[in-house]
DNA sequence: CAGTGGTCTAGACCACGCT
DNA sequence: GCGTGGTCTAGACCACTGT
Protein backbone atom coordinates (compact mmCIF):
# COMPACT_ATOMS: atom_id res chain seq x y z
CA UNK A 1 0.00 0.00 0.00
CA UNK A 2 2.85 2.20 1.07
CA UNK A 3 6.45 2.43 -0.28
CA UNK A 4 8.93 4.06 2.01
CA UNK A 5 11.08 4.10 -1.37
CA UNK A 6 8.65 5.83 -3.41
CA UNK A 7 9.00 9.15 -5.25
CA UNK A 8 6.19 10.46 -3.82
CA UNK A 9 6.52 11.38 0.54
CA UNK A 10 5.65 8.82 2.53
CA UNK A 11 3.58 11.21 4.27
CA UNK A 12 1.36 11.90 1.32
CA UNK A 13 0.69 8.46 0.22
CA UNK A 14 -0.60 8.12 3.48
CA UNK A 15 -2.99 11.09 3.29
CA UNK A 16 -3.54 10.15 -0.56
CA UNK A 17 -4.75 6.08 1.14
CA UNK A 18 -7.17 8.05 3.44
CA UNK A 19 -8.37 10.44 1.11
CA UNK A 20 -9.22 7.74 -1.09
CA UNK A 21 -10.68 5.76 1.60
CA UNK A 22 -13.21 8.80 2.63
CA UNK A 23 -14.17 9.50 -1.09
CA UNK A 24 -14.77 5.89 -1.32
CA UNK A 25 -17.53 6.14 1.55
CA UNK A 26 -14.79 3.53 3.60
CA UNK A 27 -14.82 6.09 6.61
CA UNK A 28 -18.21 8.00 6.02
CA UNK A 29 -18.93 11.27 7.42
CA UNK A 30 -18.85 11.92 11.10
CA UNK A 31 -17.14 8.66 11.66
CA UNK A 32 -13.72 8.17 13.10
CA UNK A 33 -10.35 7.31 11.17
CA UNK A 34 -8.33 5.27 12.84
CA UNK A 35 -5.73 6.72 15.49
CA UNK A 36 -2.65 7.71 15.02
CA UNK A 37 -1.33 5.05 16.90
CA UNK A 38 -2.98 3.02 14.59
CA UNK A 39 -1.79 4.30 11.88
CA UNK A 40 1.44 4.39 13.12
CA UNK A 41 1.67 0.47 13.37
CA UNK A 42 -0.24 -0.62 10.67
CA UNK A 43 1.79 1.41 8.44
CA UNK A 44 5.16 0.79 10.47
CA UNK A 45 5.44 5.32 10.38
CA UNK A 46 6.99 7.48 12.96
CA UNK A 47 4.09 9.15 14.42
CA UNK A 48 5.21 12.82 13.12
CA UNK A 49 4.66 11.14 9.53
CA UNK A 50 1.22 10.29 10.40
CA UNK A 51 0.73 14.00 11.62
CA UNK A 52 1.88 15.27 8.63
CA UNK A 53 -0.73 13.47 6.66
CA UNK A 54 -3.58 14.63 9.31
CA UNK A 55 -2.13 18.16 8.31
CA UNK A 56 -2.52 17.90 4.99
CA UNK A 57 -6.48 16.48 5.25
CA UNK A 58 -7.28 19.12 7.62
CA UNK A 59 -6.00 21.67 5.39
CA UNK A 60 -8.33 19.78 2.88
CA UNK A 61 -11.28 20.42 4.97
CA UNK A 62 -11.78 16.26 4.89
CA UNK A 63 -11.55 15.49 8.57
CA UNK A 64 -11.30 17.59 11.68
CA UNK A 65 -9.49 16.77 15.04
CA UNK A 66 -10.86 16.71 18.56
CA UNK A 67 -8.24 16.82 21.58
CA UNK A 68 -8.49 13.78 23.39
CA UNK A 69 -11.03 11.69 21.19
CA UNK A 70 -10.19 11.71 17.68
CA UNK A 71 -10.03 12.58 13.96
CA UNK A 72 -13.53 12.28 11.84
CA UNK A 73 -14.47 13.01 8.51
CA UNK A 74 -15.96 15.93 8.73
CA UNK A 75 -19.65 16.19 8.18
CA UNK A 76 -21.80 18.19 5.84
CA UNK A 77 -23.40 20.67 7.58
CA UNK A 78 -26.77 21.87 6.15
CA UNK A 79 -25.80 24.67 3.77
CA UNK A 80 -27.77 27.71 4.00
CA UNK A 81 -28.14 29.47 1.01
CA UNK A 82 -28.56 33.45 0.68
CA UNK A 83 -30.80 34.55 -2.23
CA UNK A 84 -30.36 37.92 -4.06
CA UNK A 85 -34.28 37.55 -4.19
CA UNK A 86 -34.78 38.02 -0.86
CA UNK A 87 -33.90 42.02 -0.91
CA UNK A 88 -36.45 41.71 -3.92
CA UNK A 89 -39.07 39.97 -1.60
CA UNK A 90 -38.52 41.85 1.08
CA UNK A 91 -39.14 45.31 -0.66
CA UNK A 92 -42.74 43.47 -2.26
CA UNK A 93 -43.80 42.80 0.97
CA UNK A 94 -43.37 46.02 2.46
CA UNK A 95 -45.21 47.41 -0.70
CA UNK A 96 -47.86 44.57 0.30
CA UNK A 97 -47.87 45.90 3.66
CA UNK A 98 -47.05 42.52 5.20
CA UNK A 99 -44.00 41.91 7.00
CA UNK A 100 -41.26 40.35 5.17
CA UNK A 101 -40.08 36.31 5.61
CA UNK A 102 -36.91 36.78 6.73
CA UNK A 103 -33.97 34.44 8.22
CA UNK A 104 -35.43 33.06 11.48
CA UNK A 105 -31.39 33.32 12.79
CA UNK A 106 -31.17 35.13 16.38
CA UNK A 107 -29.06 37.88 16.12
CA UNK A 108 -26.84 39.47 18.22
CA UNK A 109 -26.37 43.13 17.80
CA UNK A 110 -24.18 45.96 18.67
CA UNK A 111 -25.52 49.42 17.58
CA UNK A 112 -23.82 52.23 17.67
CA UNK A 113 -22.89 55.98 16.35
CA UNK A 114 -19.21 55.99 15.09
CA UNK A 115 -17.33 58.09 12.41
CA UNK A 116 -16.73 56.81 9.47
CA UNK A 117 -13.81 55.36 8.33
CA UNK A 118 -11.77 55.74 4.93
CA UNK A 119 -13.25 52.92 3.60
CA UNK A 120 -16.91 53.05 4.71
CA UNK A 121 -16.82 56.62 3.47
CA UNK A 122 -15.52 55.86 0.44
CA UNK A 123 -18.25 52.93 -0.67
CA UNK A 124 -20.94 55.66 1.00
CA UNK A 125 -19.25 58.54 -1.15
CA UNK A 126 -19.11 61.01 2.23
CA UNK A 127 -16.34 62.29 3.67
CA UNK A 128 -14.31 60.10 6.06
CA UNK A 129 -15.26 61.20 9.51
CA UNK A 130 -18.60 61.53 9.29
CA UNK A 131 -21.13 60.31 11.80
CA UNK A 132 -22.55 56.75 10.61
CA UNK A 133 -24.84 54.14 12.39
CA UNK A 134 -22.34 51.15 12.66
CA UNK A 135 -24.30 47.73 12.81
CA UNK A 136 -22.33 44.62 13.90
CA UNK A 137 -24.32 41.48 13.85
CA UNK A 138 -23.59 37.84 14.39
CA UNK A 139 -26.61 35.68 13.04
CA UNK A 140 -26.48 32.13 14.95
CA UNK A 141 -28.63 29.54 13.86
CA UNK A 142 -29.36 27.44 16.93
CA UNK A 143 -25.62 27.96 18.45
CA UNK A 144 -24.00 27.73 15.46
CA UNK A 145 -22.39 31.27 14.10
CA UNK A 146 -24.10 31.34 10.71
CA UNK A 147 -22.82 34.86 9.39
CA UNK A 148 -21.39 37.81 10.88
CA UNK A 149 -21.58 41.52 9.16
CA UNK A 150 -20.81 44.79 9.82
CA UNK A 151 -22.94 47.40 7.70
CA UNK A 152 -23.15 51.59 8.14
CA UNK A 153 -26.19 53.83 6.78
CA UNK A 154 -25.31 57.17 7.18
CA UNK A 155 -26.25 58.92 10.47
CA UNK A 156 -27.80 61.65 9.28
CA UNK A 157 -30.22 59.53 6.44
CA UNK A 158 -31.50 57.73 9.93
CA UNK A 159 -31.01 60.09 13.01
CA UNK A 160 -34.35 60.77 14.88
CA UNK A 161 -36.27 57.86 12.88
CA UNK A 162 -37.64 54.20 14.33
CA UNK A 163 -34.22 52.81 12.69
CA UNK A 164 -31.94 54.58 14.85
CA UNK A 165 -33.26 53.00 17.47
CA UNK A 166 -30.96 50.29 19.14
CA UNK A 167 -34.42 48.51 21.06
CA UNK A 168 -35.52 47.82 17.23
CA UNK A 169 -32.30 45.90 16.85
CA UNK A 170 -32.54 43.04 14.59
CA UNK A 171 -34.06 44.45 11.77
CA UNK A 172 -37.00 42.95 10.33
CA UNK A 173 -36.90 42.18 7.07
CA UNK A 174 -33.15 43.29 6.79
CA UNK A 175 -31.66 47.06 5.80
CA UNK A 176 -34.34 46.80 2.76
CA UNK A 177 -37.13 47.16 4.83
CA UNK A 178 -36.03 49.22 7.62
CA UNK A 179 -34.80 51.96 5.08
CA UNK A 180 -38.24 51.32 3.65
CA UNK A 181 -40.33 52.32 6.77
CA UNK A 182 -38.34 55.67 6.58
CA UNK A 183 -39.09 56.56 3.31
CA UNK A 184 -35.63 55.25 1.66
CA UNK A 185 -36.39 53.00 -0.90
CA UNK A 186 -33.42 50.87 -2.50
CA UNK A 187 -33.40 51.00 -6.16
CA UNK A 188 -30.39 49.01 -6.30
CA UNK A 189 -27.87 46.29 -4.42
CA UNK A 190 -23.92 45.75 -5.73
CA UNK A 191 -22.46 43.49 -3.91
CA UNK A 192 -18.81 41.82 -4.10
CA UNK A 193 -17.60 38.32 -3.31
CA UNK A 194 -14.59 37.05 -2.53
CA UNK A 195 -13.10 33.87 -0.60
CA UNK A 196 -10.03 34.27 2.18
CA UNK A 197 -8.61 32.09 4.57
CA UNK A 198 -10.04 32.94 8.57
CA UNK A 199 -7.97 35.32 10.79
CA UNK A 200 -6.97 33.40 14.04
CA UNK A 201 -9.69 35.14 15.95
CA UNK A 202 -12.56 34.41 13.54
CA UNK A 203 -12.03 30.74 13.73
CA UNK A 204 -13.14 31.64 17.17
CA UNK A 205 -15.66 34.07 16.78
CA UNK A 206 -17.51 31.83 14.15
CA UNK A 207 -16.54 28.17 15.58
CA UNK A 208 -14.80 26.98 12.21
CA UNK A 209 -12.20 23.94 11.82
CA UNK A 210 -9.20 25.19 10.19
CA UNK A 211 -9.12 24.70 6.39
CA UNK A 212 -12.75 26.36 6.00
CA UNK A 213 -12.51 28.88 3.66
CA UNK A 214 -14.75 31.81 4.44
CA UNK A 215 -17.27 33.78 1.59
CA UNK A 216 -17.22 37.37 1.95
CA UNK A 217 -19.23 39.61 0.95
CA UNK A 218 -19.35 43.75 0.43
CA UNK A 219 -22.75 45.30 -0.27
CA UNK A 220 -23.73 48.43 -1.49
CA UNK A 221 -27.36 49.40 -1.29
CA UNK A 222 -28.44 52.51 -3.47
CA UNK A 223 -31.10 54.45 -3.40
CA UNK A 224 -31.21 55.81 -7.00
CA UNK A 225 -27.41 56.87 -7.91
CA UNK A 226 -27.02 57.56 -3.53
CA UNK A 227 -25.32 55.00 -1.50
CA UNK A 228 -27.44 54.32 2.07
CA UNK A 229 -25.90 51.67 3.07
CA UNK A 230 -22.48 49.60 2.74
CA UNK A 231 -21.46 46.73 4.58
CA UNK A 232 -17.86 45.91 4.55
CA UNK A 233 -17.86 42.45 5.76
CA UNK A 234 -20.38 39.88 5.20
CA UNK A 235 -18.53 36.64 6.50
CA UNK A 236 -20.11 33.42 5.42
CA UNK A 237 -18.24 30.41 6.49
CA UNK A 238 -17.81 28.46 3.63
CA UNK A 239 -18.96 24.97 5.10
CA UNK A 240 -22.21 26.50 5.99
CA UNK A 241 -23.67 28.61 3.19
CA UNK A 242 -23.58 29.46 -0.42
CA UNK A 243 -24.90 32.72 -2.17
CA UNK A 244 -27.41 32.53 -5.07
CA UNK A 245 -27.72 35.20 -7.45
CA UNK A 246 -30.48 35.43 -10.16
CA UNK A 247 -29.54 37.98 -12.88
CA UNK A 248 -32.27 38.98 -15.24
CA UNK A 249 -31.29 40.19 -18.72
CA UNK A 250 -32.96 42.95 -20.75
CA UNK B 1 8.85 37.92 22.98
CA UNK B 2 8.29 34.10 23.64
CA UNK B 3 7.47 32.49 26.88
CA UNK B 4 8.22 28.93 27.14
CA UNK B 5 6.01 27.96 29.88
CA UNK B 6 3.03 29.91 28.92
CA UNK B 7 -0.51 28.77 28.05
CA UNK B 8 -0.08 29.75 24.09
CA UNK B 9 1.98 26.95 22.43
CA UNK B 10 5.31 28.16 21.78
CA UNK B 11 4.73 27.52 18.02
CA UNK B 12 1.49 29.44 18.20
CA UNK B 13 3.54 32.39 20.05
CA UNK B 14 6.08 32.65 17.16
CA UNK B 15 3.08 32.63 14.23
CA UNK B 16 1.80 35.56 16.20
CA UNK B 17 5.26 36.83 16.22
CA UNK B 18 6.28 36.62 13.04
CA UNK B 19 2.03 37.22 11.58
CA UNK B 20 2.53 40.64 13.80
CA UNK B 21 6.10 41.32 11.96
CA UNK B 22 3.93 40.89 8.73
CA UNK B 23 1.44 42.72 9.13
CA UNK B 24 3.33 45.78 10.24
CA UNK B 25 5.06 46.00 7.18
CA UNK B 26 8.42 44.77 8.71
CA UNK B 27 8.10 41.90 5.42
CA UNK B 28 6.37 43.44 3.08
CA UNK B 29 5.11 41.63 0.39
CA UNK B 30 7.31 38.98 -1.26
CA UNK B 31 10.73 39.50 1.17
CA UNK B 32 12.08 36.51 2.07
CA UNK B 33 11.21 36.10 6.14
CA UNK B 34 14.00 34.53 8.48
CA UNK B 35 15.19 31.03 7.54
CA UNK B 36 14.12 28.04 10.14
CA UNK B 37 17.49 28.00 11.04
CA UNK B 38 17.76 31.61 11.99
CA UNK B 39 14.71 31.28 14.26
CA UNK B 40 15.89 28.40 15.78
CA UNK B 41 18.40 29.97 17.27
CA UNK B 42 16.59 32.83 17.27
CA UNK B 43 14.48 32.09 19.68
CA UNK B 44 16.10 28.64 20.99
CA UNK B 45 13.35 26.22 19.87
CA UNK B 46 13.63 23.05 17.93
CA UNK B 47 12.64 22.93 14.33
CA UNK B 48 9.81 21.66 14.14
CA UNK B 49 8.23 23.75 15.92
CA UNK B 50 9.42 26.73 13.59
CA UNK B 51 7.98 24.62 11.06
CA UNK B 52 4.64 23.99 13.25
CA UNK B 53 4.66 27.99 13.40
CA UNK B 54 5.35 27.75 9.11
CA UNK B 55 2.46 25.50 8.79
CA UNK B 56 0.00 28.08 10.19
CA UNK B 57 0.95 30.65 8.33
CA UNK B 58 0.46 29.08 5.08
CA UNK B 59 -2.59 27.66 6.15
CA UNK B 60 -3.94 31.42 6.70
CA UNK B 61 -2.73 32.09 3.30
CA UNK B 62 0.35 34.85 4.57
CA UNK B 63 3.23 32.71 3.25
CA UNK B 64 4.34 30.74 0.82
CA UNK B 65 7.64 28.30 1.06
CA UNK B 66 9.69 27.72 -1.88
CA UNK B 67 11.51 24.78 -1.23
CA UNK B 68 15.54 25.42 -1.86
CA UNK B 69 15.17 29.37 -1.39
CA UNK B 70 13.22 30.17 1.58
CA UNK B 71 9.64 31.16 2.82
CA UNK B 72 8.59 34.53 1.35
CA UNK B 73 5.59 36.44 2.42
CA UNK B 74 2.70 36.49 -0.01
CA UNK B 75 2.69 38.77 -2.37
CA UNK B 76 -0.94 39.96 -3.20
CA UNK B 77 -1.70 39.22 -7.07
CA UNK B 78 -3.87 41.76 -9.46
CA UNK B 79 -7.85 40.52 -8.95
CA UNK B 80 -9.45 39.92 -11.85
CA UNK B 81 -13.39 41.13 -11.15
CA UNK B 82 -15.85 39.25 -12.99
CA UNK B 83 -19.22 41.41 -13.21
CA UNK B 84 -22.62 40.47 -13.87
CA UNK B 85 -22.88 43.16 -15.72
CA UNK B 86 -20.68 41.40 -19.00
CA UNK B 87 -23.68 38.98 -19.64
CA UNK B 88 -26.03 42.45 -20.49
CA UNK B 89 -22.71 44.16 -22.43
CA UNK B 90 -22.52 40.87 -24.61
CA UNK B 91 -26.35 40.95 -25.17
CA UNK B 92 -26.04 44.27 -26.57
CA UNK B 93 -22.98 44.07 -28.03
CA UNK B 94 -24.41 41.22 -30.39
CA UNK B 95 -28.03 43.77 -30.77
CA UNK B 96 -25.94 46.45 -32.02
CA UNK B 97 -24.20 44.33 -34.23
CA UNK B 98 -20.84 44.72 -32.67
CA UNK B 99 -18.14 42.42 -31.28
CA UNK B 100 -18.64 41.87 -27.65
CA UNK B 101 -15.64 43.30 -25.55
CA UNK B 102 -14.91 39.63 -23.94
CA UNK B 103 -11.69 39.13 -21.20
CA UNK B 104 -9.05 39.07 -23.51
CA UNK B 105 -7.55 35.45 -21.67
CA UNK B 106 -5.79 32.70 -23.92
CA UNK B 107 -8.22 30.05 -23.76
CA UNK B 108 -7.66 26.39 -23.78
CA UNK B 109 -10.46 24.71 -24.53
CA UNK B 110 -11.90 21.19 -24.83
CA UNK B 111 -14.88 20.52 -26.93
CA UNK B 112 -16.24 17.68 -27.35
CA UNK B 113 -19.98 15.82 -27.93
CA UNK B 114 -21.02 13.49 -24.63
CA UNK B 115 -23.85 12.16 -22.68
CA UNK B 116 -25.19 14.15 -19.79
CA UNK B 117 -24.25 12.94 -15.85
CA UNK B 118 -27.00 13.33 -13.67
CA UNK B 119 -26.16 16.33 -12.29
CA UNK B 120 -25.78 18.58 -16.01
CA UNK B 121 -29.28 16.58 -16.77
CA UNK B 122 -30.59 18.14 -13.28
CA UNK B 123 -29.33 21.39 -14.36
CA UNK B 124 -30.30 21.22 -17.54
CA UNK B 125 -34.50 20.20 -17.05
CA UNK B 126 -33.34 17.38 -19.67
CA UNK B 127 -32.73 13.13 -19.14
CA UNK B 128 -29.26 11.64 -17.86
CA UNK B 129 -27.39 10.08 -21.02
CA UNK B 130 -28.80 13.16 -23.51
CA UNK B 131 -26.48 14.11 -25.36
CA UNK B 132 -24.39 17.73 -24.56
CA UNK B 133 -21.59 19.66 -25.95
CA UNK B 134 -19.25 19.85 -23.27
CA UNK B 135 -16.49 22.76 -23.12
CA UNK B 136 -13.55 22.49 -20.37
CA UNK B 137 -11.81 25.51 -20.41
CA UNK B 138 -8.78 27.15 -19.09
CA UNK B 139 -7.98 30.78 -18.98
CA UNK B 140 -4.89 31.56 -18.82
CA UNK B 141 -4.13 35.55 -17.97
CA UNK B 142 -0.25 35.22 -19.45
CA UNK B 143 0.90 31.98 -17.73
CA UNK B 144 -0.85 32.29 -14.99
CA UNK B 145 -4.13 29.87 -14.82
CA UNK B 146 -7.11 32.58 -13.89
CA UNK B 147 -10.23 30.28 -13.97
CA UNK B 148 -11.38 27.18 -14.98
CA UNK B 149 -15.04 25.51 -16.06
CA UNK B 150 -16.50 23.09 -17.42
CA UNK B 151 -20.08 24.04 -19.35
CA UNK B 152 -22.75 22.00 -20.97
CA UNK B 153 -25.31 22.99 -23.58
CA UNK B 154 -27.77 20.50 -24.76
CA UNK B 155 -26.56 19.15 -28.06
CA UNK B 156 -29.56 19.21 -29.87
CA UNK B 157 -29.84 23.01 -29.40
CA UNK B 158 -26.60 23.74 -31.46
CA UNK B 159 -25.86 20.37 -33.73
CA UNK B 160 -25.46 21.71 -37.27
CA UNK B 161 -24.75 25.50 -36.04
CA UNK B 162 -21.25 26.92 -36.12
CA UNK B 163 -21.22 26.74 -32.57
CA UNK B 164 -20.58 23.10 -32.69
CA UNK B 165 -17.65 23.76 -34.85
CA UNK B 166 -14.79 22.92 -31.83
CA UNK B 167 -12.77 25.54 -34.70
CA UNK B 168 -14.61 28.29 -33.33
CA UNK B 169 -13.55 27.84 -29.51
CA UNK B 170 -13.36 30.21 -27.77
CA UNK B 171 -16.32 31.75 -28.27
CA UNK B 172 -15.72 35.57 -28.74
CA UNK B 173 -18.19 37.11 -26.34
CA UNK B 174 -18.89 34.27 -24.03
CA UNK B 175 -21.83 31.79 -24.16
CA UNK B 176 -24.35 34.45 -24.21
CA UNK B 177 -23.15 35.96 -27.52
CA UNK B 178 -22.26 32.59 -29.01
CA UNK B 179 -26.22 31.67 -28.22
CA UNK B 180 -27.10 34.75 -29.68
CA UNK B 181 -25.81 34.26 -32.92
CA UNK B 182 -27.55 31.23 -33.54
CA UNK B 183 -31.15 32.56 -32.10
CA UNK B 184 -31.24 31.66 -28.52
CA UNK B 185 -31.70 34.50 -26.39
CA UNK B 186 -30.62 33.83 -22.86
CA UNK B 187 -33.00 36.03 -20.52
CA UNK B 188 -31.70 34.94 -17.18
CA UNK B 189 -28.76 33.72 -15.52
CA UNK B 190 -28.73 31.83 -12.03
CA UNK B 191 -25.15 31.80 -10.37
CA UNK B 192 -24.70 29.52 -7.44
CA UNK B 193 -20.97 30.78 -5.06
CA UNK B 194 -19.46 28.74 -3.16
CA UNK B 195 -16.28 28.63 -1.46
CA UNK B 196 -13.91 25.56 -0.47
CA UNK B 197 -10.03 24.67 -0.52
CA UNK B 198 -8.80 23.02 -3.94
CA UNK B 199 -8.33 19.46 -4.81
CA UNK B 200 -4.67 18.21 -4.99
CA UNK B 201 -4.65 18.05 -8.64
CA UNK B 202 -6.42 21.52 -8.74
CA UNK B 203 -3.84 22.75 -7.01
CA UNK B 204 -1.45 21.82 -9.62
CA UNK B 205 -3.84 22.54 -12.59
CA UNK B 206 -4.39 26.33 -10.89
CA UNK B 207 -1.02 26.56 -9.83
CA UNK B 208 -2.51 27.81 -6.15
CA UNK B 209 -0.14 27.67 -3.07
CA UNK B 210 -1.86 25.71 -0.44
CA UNK B 211 -3.86 27.69 1.90
CA UNK B 212 -5.93 29.40 -1.09
CA UNK B 213 -9.42 29.13 -1.01
CA UNK B 214 -11.28 28.84 -4.33
CA UNK B 215 -14.72 30.84 -5.40
CA UNK B 216 -16.56 28.13 -7.29
CA UNK B 217 -20.00 29.05 -9.79
CA UNK B 218 -22.71 27.29 -10.66
CA UNK B 219 -24.53 28.69 -13.42
CA UNK B 220 -27.43 28.29 -15.40
CA UNK B 221 -28.81 30.40 -18.06
CA UNK B 222 -32.16 30.25 -18.97
CA UNK B 223 -33.89 31.58 -22.32
CA UNK B 224 -37.15 31.84 -21.14
CA UNK B 225 -37.91 29.40 -18.68
CA UNK B 226 -35.94 26.80 -20.37
CA UNK B 227 -31.85 26.54 -19.05
CA UNK B 228 -29.81 26.59 -22.09
CA UNK B 229 -26.29 26.29 -20.46
CA UNK B 230 -25.03 24.64 -17.61
CA UNK B 231 -21.36 25.41 -16.52
CA UNK B 232 -20.84 22.97 -13.17
CA UNK B 233 -17.39 24.07 -11.86
CA UNK B 234 -16.48 27.87 -12.71
CA UNK B 235 -13.43 27.75 -9.86
CA UNK B 236 -11.27 31.30 -9.34
CA UNK B 237 -8.58 31.42 -7.10
CA UNK B 238 -9.80 33.11 -4.30
CA UNK B 239 -6.15 35.56 -4.54
CA UNK B 240 -6.81 36.06 -8.06
CA UNK B 241 -10.62 36.91 -8.51
CA UNK B 242 -13.32 38.61 -7.49
CA UNK B 243 -16.84 38.19 -8.33
CA UNK B 244 -19.12 41.63 -8.52
CA UNK B 245 -23.23 41.55 -9.04
CA UNK B 246 -24.94 44.52 -9.49
CA UNK B 247 -29.12 44.05 -8.55
CA UNK B 248 -31.81 46.08 -10.05
CA UNK B 249 -35.11 46.37 -7.78
CA UNK B 250 -38.38 47.66 -9.12
C1' DC C 1 29.53 24.26 -2.69
C1' DA C 2 26.59 26.26 1.16
C1' DG C 3 22.09 27.32 2.51
C1' DT C 4 17.40 26.55 2.09
C1' DG C 5 13.13 23.90 2.98
C1' DG C 6 11.24 18.71 2.71
C1' DT C 7 10.95 14.37 4.94
C1' DC C 8 11.46 11.03 8.59
C1' DT C 9 12.60 8.89 13.02
C1' DA C 10 12.36 7.96 18.20
C1' DG C 11 11.19 9.46 22.18
C1' DA C 12 9.10 12.46 25.79
C1' DC C 13 5.54 14.90 28.39
C1' DC C 14 1.09 17.22 28.40
C1' DA C 15 -4.07 18.18 27.98
C1' DC C 16 -8.42 16.53 26.95
C1' DG C 17 -12.59 13.34 27.08
C1' DC C 18 -14.57 9.40 28.31
C1' DT C 19 -15.80 5.51 31.38
C1' DG D 1 -7.06 5.21 34.15
C1' DC D 2 -6.55 4.92 29.52
C1' DG D 3 -6.66 6.30 24.86
C1' DT D 4 -6.84 10.24 22.18
C1' DG D 5 -4.58 14.22 19.89
C1' DG D 6 -1.24 18.46 21.09
C1' DT D 7 3.35 19.97 21.78
C1' DC D 8 8.32 19.73 21.77
C1' DT D 9 13.04 18.03 21.30
C1' DA D 10 17.36 16.25 18.81
C1' DG D 11 19.09 14.43 15.21
C1' DA D 12 19.43 12.55 10.47
C1' DC D 13 19.34 12.51 5.45
C1' DC D 14 17.40 14.31 1.16
C1' DA D 15 16.18 17.67 -2.70
C1' DC D 16 16.21 22.03 -4.54
C1' DT D 17 18.36 26.73 -5.61
C1' DG D 18 21.72 29.67 -5.86
C1' DT D 19 26.80 31.12 -6.46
Amino acid sequence: MIDPHGDRAVYRQLADQLRADINSGEYGPGVAIPSEAALMQRYGVARNTVRLAMVMLREEGLVVTHHGRGTFVRDSLPIRRLTSDRYRAALQAVDDGTTPEWPEYRAEAIHQEIPANVRVAELLDIQAGTPVLERRILFLDGSLPQQMSMSYVPLELVTGTPVADPQREPWAGGTVAALASIGVRVTSVRELVRARMPQPDETRSLAVAVGTPMLTVTRTMFAGDRPVEAAVDIIVPGDRGELEYRLDLP
